[in-house]
DNA sequence: CATGAATGAGGTTTCATTCAT
DNA sequence: GATGAATGAAACCTCATTCAT
């Protein structure tokens, strides 16, 4: 008797439907996030999402499925970020300097962007293979990035000859790393690797290595 | 004397202690290098190591043991090839350049080391926390890092303040992202970043990065 | 208007929980009783039940936590037809008398019961420390057993100072040890103790005694 | 070498093999006694006895034979501690009491006599039944009470009729059920029955319920 | 749309016992 | 006599998934 359910005509689902549909992938992210795909429970997403296991399976059809469209919600979640950024309105340097910062601050925050991966991974990302829909949302990046790199050589500050491609990598690779590994590293040193401190330092590091790499 | 040892034909079983267990952590390590530890199984490291499941049992008690035994023998390995680098006894330059292409061929020639680390860290290194052999472990190359960097100095080659973990950890992050994550970034970017090529040029680009880096 | 729950004929399950959890219970009472809490098997429960294994997990959680389900169960059984007991209204010989004849035929009656306590003191316990269901499920004979010798002193029947938790656990004593070591004393003695007459006059005996300690 | 091995030549067995048979039975014992027949372990008796395992093998066939050698071994202690009871050269009366005493101090003394008695009757005496050297043992009191009985009541002090062998039982019962189901009955009353206080006042309640039956 | 009940397959682990020396 | 290595069977338990309503 909800009205809920007499929607407009032209909505295809009801509201319900998609309330229950964003429950159940916000506890999967939650979920497959703290435990990877392999340790993650449907049973503990269900829970999670306080909604009926059955439901998961009806809308999502089975784990493999759900985690993908977890996936495909991350990597949406973090083009969108990207968009946001606006590299080409100020000065090479500053740019750079951002740009690993925005990387850096992203990562921090989606915890989960790196779990996921990391799990994704160790499946040979036999999941994300299947989605077109991923391969099809480009990272504006890489195409911000070379033309920061060139503005930054006209302008006689930065080198010649760097592949914004690798560029891209190995900024990622500096902040994922660091965060991903957290747990050996902080472990291996005995030192706790996410005091603020030594978050600040690393930061600081890591624009330090990407400028003094790109500068003359 | 001991001629039973030789026949290799048709025995029922090794009965040797050492070597059972040597199968079953080659075998172990493996079956989680592939599949993680959450979805490695106990079953299949029998299979492979040709050995009665119960045996496992018998040597190393559970399965969360026996990832311990297997992360301990990875990290006394990498252990052990970092022992034999002589980065003292070349010119600054040279030395990084070594150690970069060390660090790379390391972790190319040793996947299962990144799939167990990466594994590792989903659960939050919760076995490497219980291991006090590992954390007496410790790598020669952050003090060796900071011999060549401050040698560097000295000849005006290198850059004066530079923190050798950080560093370290820099140059750690650039092998393994790009490895780890090969699978993942192989399908976004729509190539494939394992051919030789794309390899080589990752190489070239990490040593220029490093270099860029800590040289004036 | 269900009529499916008429027809016993071909249901392929029940797919009503109480009933389920019910017919586990028995189940596992009867297994318990016959094999002890180690002797016993999840799998024996469940082909008893005619359940599926799985969901002796599903509603009880393990072995340990089944088992205890058992032992309140038991204990309640119990309790409730010590509730129907009215020595109150009789005379302090008959009440005695009836309490004994209660207690006995209670543990003949009722032999899951003897086996149940016995295996969990083999075990200190250790189910029902956990319980705080069976500590609250007071019995309400020792109290009415006071009332009765009180009775039985004030008639002059009865001598002074008899303590009644001491008379009450003695009264279980006899009844409880002469079935739970039925058998072994059987063996010893060379006779059958359960033999109809055997068990007449061990009731016989056991009134004699206890009347024969309370009166003066 | 050792000379122990070339022992005199009349003896069947060695020191050594008698020495080991012995620990081995003392060890399994303990670990019967802990834990009941199904939960008792053949590794833990190994252990225990600091033998290897095979040797339980070869001196006791498997773990059923085992458990009835140690069975008939406890029955053995006993009857002979029973053998020493001079119960013939004191007053009835006095006789009575020391009866009582030496049973309930006997199972106090030997906690391993009561589980292991509790342990073998949850299997229906099913070791037992197939030792005939135990049926051999019979139990001496049963004949030194009804030779006590039998003086008291010429003396005038012990009514007529008493069965002996309901008394032996109702004696053991009383002392038997209150160590056997010593946790249990703790755990429900909310106290301690093992603190000293209790055992004596137990003691104290046993033998005036007892000679409180038997005299007039 | 929604749900609690139910399940087969397979997971880790344990056990008494035997093998090879 | 004595031993460490090895094993098949079976134990407890978990999982993703489906059923019946």
């Amino acid at each position: 008797m909800t009205s809920s359910k007499d929607s407009t005509a032209a909505l295809p689902r009801s509201r319900d439907a998609d309330r229950s549909q964003l429950a159940i992938l916000a506890a999967a992210r939650e979920e497959f996030s703290e435990h990877g795909f392999a340790g993650g429970r449907v049973d503990r997403i269900a829970e999670r999402a306080d909604m009926n296991k059955r439901l998961i399976y009806y809308y999502f059809g089975n784990k493999d499925d759900l985690f993908l469209a977890v996936l495909e919600g991350t990597y949406a979640d973090i083009r969108t970020a990207e968009q946001k950024l606006r590299l080409t309105e100020i000065d090479p340097v500053e740019a750079i300097r951002q740009l690993v910062s925005f990387t850096w601050h992203y990562h921090v925050d989606h915890p989960e962007f790196i779990s996921l991966l990391s799990s994704e991974n160790l499946q040979r990302a036999e999941h994300l293979k299947r989605s077109s829909r991923i391969r099809e949302m480009n990272s504006p990046l890489v195409q911000l990035l070379d033309t920061v790199l060139e503005r930054g050589r006209r302008d006689g500050l930065f080198r010649a000859g760097i592949d914004p491609v690798q560029l891209y990598v190995s900024i990622a690779s500096l902040c994922y790393f660091y965060l991903s590994n957290n747990h050996t590293l902080s472990t291996i040193f005995g030192r706790n690797l996410r005091a603020p401190k030594a978050m600040a330092q690393r930061l600081s590091h890591m624009i330090d290595m990407v400028l003094g790499y790109v500068m003359h």
